[in-house]
Formats: structure tokens, sequence, C-alpha cells
DNA sequence: GGGGCGCGTGTAACCGTTTCCAAGCGCCTC
DNA sequence: GAGGCGCTTGGAAACGGTTACACGCGCCCC
């Protein structure tokens, strides 16, 4: 083992172990002497101050907690990279939890937390206000990203769901489209709810509510491909596809071609999220374009604001507005 | 601050610390009566153990540190998945660090994790073994994925780009390809600089020496953007297009498409790597695929392997090698 | 020339757990 | 009835750092 400790470093630079951690850490008031003696014996005996204890005694870590649904795929992909990118800036680490789309998992991955992060990033589009408020611990700095509602306390970065959903529905039946399919992300999920509930307000306000019709997904690929042969069977036809997210667009885009329908003059497409993908696929996928490193960027710049002032942080909540992208998928000749 | 202590739970359960550890870890030795007053206590204070104090104080942390190279893409994010499955399944958490590229940055992050993992991932093609000798902290278990060669002290998980790159180019000449263009990685990257001399001796082997060319690239989608371009401009023309890694073989087959180069016909294209999102791509992109995640899993199982055993380990080097996945865009219709 | 001040250093307490060791206690056995 | 054993419990020492506090010393200033 590595284990040479600061007392070691101490004896062999003939001073205390309080003098050798004030010269290791730029402290004030070590005379120049001392410092470049205990630097010395630090480098000849290789030392390494053991972060545990440091954070123990400091009462901080330098480390923040980012708790997600998923690893899978480029949504969290992108969200890591950006707080990923505004850590490094400041010279924080990360500890990735996942909790595999449970709710249980959830509340133990934010126990595991405890004593070993400063603030706390809590994705979970799964879990209620209630919940989270239930089990964040109190003292604890934490951000909710894209929560089901802001449990009050937290303040919270989220997606305008709703707006952006509404949004693509216009598109469509902008382009000309009359009978129009929802590709659904999971019920439960806070995120695919609100886009339905987008899809349903916009589609009965444009074109009245016959006009639409619902096609259970769960935000995968497989279930991209299930809607595609629903969609196909479909009586009258339909000729317009929202999908919740990409990935569904994608996969109900490729399997739709095999049956014949082609993007876009069959059927217009649209996905949600704007990952990488989106625009590689032919036709390339029109969408709602999230820039979800900001988002991840944004949300850990938060924390560390909220982190570092001291007096009580008011539970703001802060909405990133999804923007159409408009693709080959979904543009007619009109 | 959620700061209470297991001293205010063994106050309240009128019980020693040391009881209400024991209480508290399921401990032998502990009355029933006891234990249940203890953990009553517990609940009621909603207490939850400080696991830097705890991790300090057992001497292990139950999390493994792992670090990357870049965070960027999929290639990155499927193996984070992949070791985040085998983390789960044994109840370990993951310390992410991401050394964007620079070796001073890998060392530094491989400071930072003492004394805080019980265990090292390190995937840093850009720099030697010698450097990891180096800077690999001595008593820390370690895998080294990927990496230009073993340090002779470390288990390694390497990738076979090597046999990848001949087979892919033996691919494009058995689709009758007679001039083949190699996007490239970056100089100094191991996997890359490995593809390189695999396309090189295969080339040269199947074709002759004058049939390859080089084009520089760095694995961004940039890169293959710019080197459509230039393969656009070629006099005699190329029929074949080996790029490095997949993100660079789809930039450059879409831009080469707008070059009016289509593949199959015009020119056949193979890529590395093998991430999802070149079956979704038109035509969809042959690659060598590596099963990513699978590397991942594989890298955490066998660190925590070489962690429980007591005995001396042995640096063996376990290769994983791609597989040829013929798609669209290299098959000729012959 | 003595009191005070500032500077550098050391001693020891502390962070929150776990765990070694010793001690109390009841019961069985010889 | 005493010795011993096993079970439960508590005190205290770790783990490896940081830091409050005290202390010695040289200097300046009145």
């Amino acid at each position: 083992m590595s284990t040479v400790t600061i007392r070691d470093v101490a004896r062999r630079a003939a001073v205390s172990v309080a003098s050798a951690s004030r010269a290791l850490n730029n402290h004030s008031s070590v005379t120049p002497a001392t410092r470049q003696r205990v630097i010395e014996a630090a480098r000849a005996l290789d030392y390494v101050p053991h972060l545990g204890a440091r954070s123990l005694s400091r009462g901080r870590s330098n480390t923040i907690g980012v708790v997600l649904p998923d690893l899978f795929g480029e949504f969290f992909s992108e969200i890591i990279r950006g707080i990923d990118y505004a850590a490094h800036r400041r010279g924080l680490q990360l500890l990735l939890s996942n909790m595999h789309g449970s709710a249980d998992e959830t509340e133990l991955a934010i126990r595991a937390m405890r004593g070993r992060v400063d603030g706390l990033l809590v994705m979970s589009p799964q879990v209620d206000a209630e919940f989270l408020g239930r089990n964040l611990p109190k003292g604890l700095p934490a951000i909710v990203m894209n929560a089901a509602a802001s449990d009050g306390t937290h303040p919270t970065i989220a997606i305008d769901n709703l707006a952006g959903a509404r949004e693509a529905v216009a598109h469509l039946v902008a382009q000309g489209c009359k009978r129009i399919a929802h590709v659904t992300g999971p019920r439960g999920n806070a995120d695919a709810d609100a886009r339905r509930a987008g899809f349903r307000a916009a589609v009965t306000e444009l074109l009245g509510a016959d006009a639409g019709i619902e096609i259970e997904g769960d935000f995968s690929e497989a279930s991209g491909i299930d809607a595609a042969w629903q969609i196909l069977s479909q009586r009258p036809h339909i000729d317009g596809v929202f999908a919740a997210n990409d990935m569904m667009a994608v996969a109900c885009m490729a399997t739709l071609a095999e049956g014949g329908m082609h993007a876009p003059d069959d059927v217009a497409i649209i996905g949600f999220d704007g990952v990488p993908i989106a625009q590689y696929v032919t036709p390339a996928l029109s969408t709602m374009a999230l820039n979800l490193a900001e988002l991840g960027e944004r949300a850990l710049e938060k924390l560390v604001a909220i982190t570092e002032s001291e007096d009580q942080v008011e539970a703001t909540t802060e909405m990133l507005k999804p923007e159409l992208v408009i693709r080959a998928s979904s543009r007619r000749h009109a």
C-alpha cells in the first residue's frame, strides 16, 4: 500500500504534523525553509494525501454526487458530459449513481452519498416531489433536474416539455398533417407524461380530438419499432408522427420505411431531445432539440452557487426551452 | 445539516456507540432487544451513516475509480454503462474522472483517487506503460484498459486493434476495392496508432503499398468531414474508406454523399468500434464492432477479483477481438 | 529595559466510524 | 460453591488528516 501518511512526512522533515500539513496546503505562516524541507520529504516518500481523511476533517469533499435514472444512450451521456465539463473547471470530482429506474434505488443511491459529497444533482423523472422532499438529506445542497414538480425547497432545472410538445405538433400541422400519432414515453415518467399532455392539448386545439392517436412506448428503440408496426396497420392512414424521444423516432422511421411509408412524403416525423444521432439518419430527423450538455453544466453551476452562498437559497425553477429543429424528416414539399 | 451521528443514536437508545455500530451493521452478538432499540432510535432520528468516516475506519470505501480520457460520445458512454452495470450488481459506487486527453491530468486524476477508492480502472490510450508504472499507486489494485502496452505489473484488457484493422481492409479488398483511404485517429493515441499499423500492413500485403493513402483525423466528427473533402479531390479516385472510428466514418460518409460519392456503389466504407449510431445511418455503416459495455463489465469484474484475492496477481493481458459487421455501406452488389 | 505583539511551531482535540480488548454477568459443570 | 466459559456490553484506540490554542522567541516602542 502506498501507505505513507503525513506523519511519515513530518518525521522525515523533522517537523510536527501540523507544520507538515500547513506546508503542504500552502497555508499561511510557514518558513520558506520548513516548507521546502516538507515538500522535499513528501516528494521523496511519494506522499499522496488520503482524501477520505481530509474530507472527514475538513468537512468537505470536493465531490458532487450525481444521481441519474439510467446511463443508457446519448440522452444521459450528454448530460454527464455537461456536468463533467463544469465540474472539471472547478476541480470537482463526480460520484456517479444510477438508480436503474427504481424509486427504492433512488433512495438507496441518495443515502449512499452522505458524507462523501458536498452537493447533489438529482434527476429522477419517475419520483414525485413528495418523495424527494422526504429523501433528500436536509443539510445537503441539491439541485433537482427535471422533476415532476419542485418540492418547493430545492432549486430545479426542468425541461419545458409541455411547450415543446405543442410546438412539435404545431409544426406537423403546419406541414399539412391531418392525422397524427404520438409515440409516448413510459407512464409515470414526468417528461413522458408532460409531452403526452402537450400533444393532447395541441391536437385537440388545432385539429380536433379525433385527429390524434397515442401509441404506448417506453423511450426504447424496441418500442419505436413496435409503434411503427401499429402505425402501418392504421386506417385511415397516419400522416404525422411525434415521438416522445429521438431514439424511438429513429427506430420508428427506419421501420416505417421498411413497411413502405417513407418520410417525409408519406409521413412527417419529429422526435424530441435533439441527440446527436438525429442528424445522421436518413432522412435527417426533425426534433425538439435540448442542449443537454448545457443543462448539466447549468445544474452544476447552480449547485456550486448555492454551496458557496451562506444564506438561504430560494427554490427557483429554471425552464429549459426546447428548440424546434426542422430537418428532412418533416419537411413537406408543400 | 443532517448532522446526526452515531453518537446521537447511541444516546437516544441508551447504549454505547460501540453497540450502536454493531447493531446497525448486523454484527454478531447484540441482543435482539438492543438491536431493536438502536434501530428505532436511528429511524426516529433519520440517521444516515457518514460513509466517508466509515471508509476511513474500515479501510475500504466500496467505491472504484474510473479514469477515462474523455466523456464524449457513445464510445465512452457504452464503456461506462458496462462498468456501471457490473458495479451496481456488486453494490459498488463509481468515482468518475476525466483527464481530458492530457497526461498531466491523468496523473492528477489518479492522485485524486487515493483514499477514496478500493481500486482503479484506467483507460488512457495516450500514455505509455512507463508512465502508468510510475503513477499508479503501489498498493492500489488497478486494471489498465486498452493501454499502449502493459506495464508488466497491472492486468490489462486491450482491444486487438491490429487484427481488427487488417480484417477491415481485407473485407474492403474482398468487395473489390483497389485504392483505399484510411482516416486515422490522432497520433500518439495507442488505439489509433495500432489501427494505422494494421491498415498499412494489410494494404501492403494485399494490394501493394501504393494502394493505401492515409488522411489524418482525430476521431472527431469534424475531422471525418475534412477527410471527405480530401477524398473527393483525390485522383485517381478512392473506392474504399476505412475510418479509425465510427464517428468519423459516419460524418465522412454523409459528406461524401453530398459531394456525389455514394456508398456503397461509388465507395465502400467501414468504421471501427460498433457504436449504436452506426446501424441507423443510411446506408447502415459496416464496422469492426466492439462490445464496449462488455469490455467495461469485464474490466470491473477483473478488478473485483484481484481486490478480493489476497495473493499476488499476475499481470495478464486479455484481448478483446473486434467482430466484422457487414452492413450496407460496404456491401458491393458484385 | 520591560511589556506587548507577531510570527513560527508544536500539542492535542476533533471529524464519525469501526473494532480490539477488557470487563460484567449469568449459568453450567465439576 | 468456585472456577470457567460464553455472551453482551462499554471504553478507548485507531483511521489520516486539519486546525484551535498555547507557547517560545525576537523585535519594536515607549
